[in-house]
DNA sequence: TAATACGTTTAATATATATTGAACGTATTA
DNA sequence: TAATACGTTCAATATATATTAAACGTATTA
């Protein structure tokens, strides 16, 4: 075995296995060996070099890039005198979690509580509601009492994000491991 | 609108978002909307009475239910005399989400922590290897270089996993807003 | 024991999503 | 200007996943 395939071998493991957790992140294994290609690769690349390195279709490229930079996992890059769009990966493993977690979670955050706020409302309207039977009034007041504990979740949610924003959580959990006493 | 009608209204837009955003924890909107009938029932359900609800089909339900088992979502309940299996969820969403962390997250952090050592030693070896060409050994050394940075922050983020499994991240970030000063 | 009532598995089907080739718009070059 | 080289969009197709009906195994009841 020479030592290029041997090299290829050995990226190929760490490239199966990142591949396919990156369900985490909301997106497919493709898109994931896409990423993995870019990290690996010691220059930025054009979507023509992506297509002919992975086998597929210029139109795949072009949507990958764009989940990948959605999730600011690359970035483009650029280089005199080559016209064609090339693309880096943004190689910062603390940033891509957080990155994740302020493009995918807190929006999810904002919705579910805006959702659950004007459930709350209605459902206390429902309850002040002399005409509703006592048995929905009940109901009502049992949901706004479950619902009012999601909303603590949420707001709990949120501030935990901030920390990943700011990246104070690294004041908690330091990058590196505490030096044993 | 009566009483009842109302409040199945108002429930339909927070079971709508939840179920929308539950993608984030690896599951489909049928199973969220499952979860939700589980959330708002006042009483724990039979894979029957779940069908009849969503109006799908019992080998769905088992399906569905046994994902939101794994997610510690829902738990098994008993009532004397019920031969059927019921189900209610388990209402604790900070659980839900320490959770999803170990059960999700940490197997990948560890599969991909595997697989980048054994690449990182597969590596080494060709870098000693004085058969292997120049450029070769070189990309050896950039590759492991690069893959390093991804085991500190894969450690890191097991010891983040840590502190959600022991709840110390509520220290850090408490569950209550702090009162204004 | 036989008969019934469960939940699960399996194989088939329906649905959603990923992927593609071709058409398109825009910028660059000659 | 016309011609070429891009990246993107769109409609068609391929693939993966969700969903189902039917078969199955096991426990319970009579």
């Amino acid at each position: 075995m020479d030592g290029n395939e041997a090299l290829q071998q050995a990226r190929a493991r760490v490239i199966e296995a990142i591949s396919q957790n990156m369900n985490l992140y909301g997106v497919t294994p493709s898109i994931g060996r896409l990423y993995c290609l870019l990290f690996f690769s010691d220059k930025p690349l054009t979507l023509d070099e992506m297509k002919e390195e992975l086998g597929m279709s210029k139109a795949s490229m072009s949507l990958a890039v764009r989940s990948l930079l959605d999730l600011n996992m690359v970035e483009k890059a650029w280089r005199k005198g080559v016209r064609k769009d090339l693309y880096v990966v943004k190689d910062d493993s603390f940033q891509r979690f957080f990155d994740l977690f302020m493009k995918k979670w807190r929006p999810a955050v904002s919705m579910n509580t805006k959702a659950i706020e004007k459930t709350i409302a209605e459902l206390e309207e429902l309850d002040e509601n002399e005409a509703a039977s006592d048995e929905d009034r009940e109901r009502a007041k049992t949901d706004i009492s479950k619902l009012q504990n999601w909303l603590v979740y949420y707001d709990w949610l949120d501030r935990l994000i901030d920390t990943f924003e700011s990246k104070e959580i690294l004041d908690f959990v330091p990058m590196e491991k505490k030096e044993k006493d």
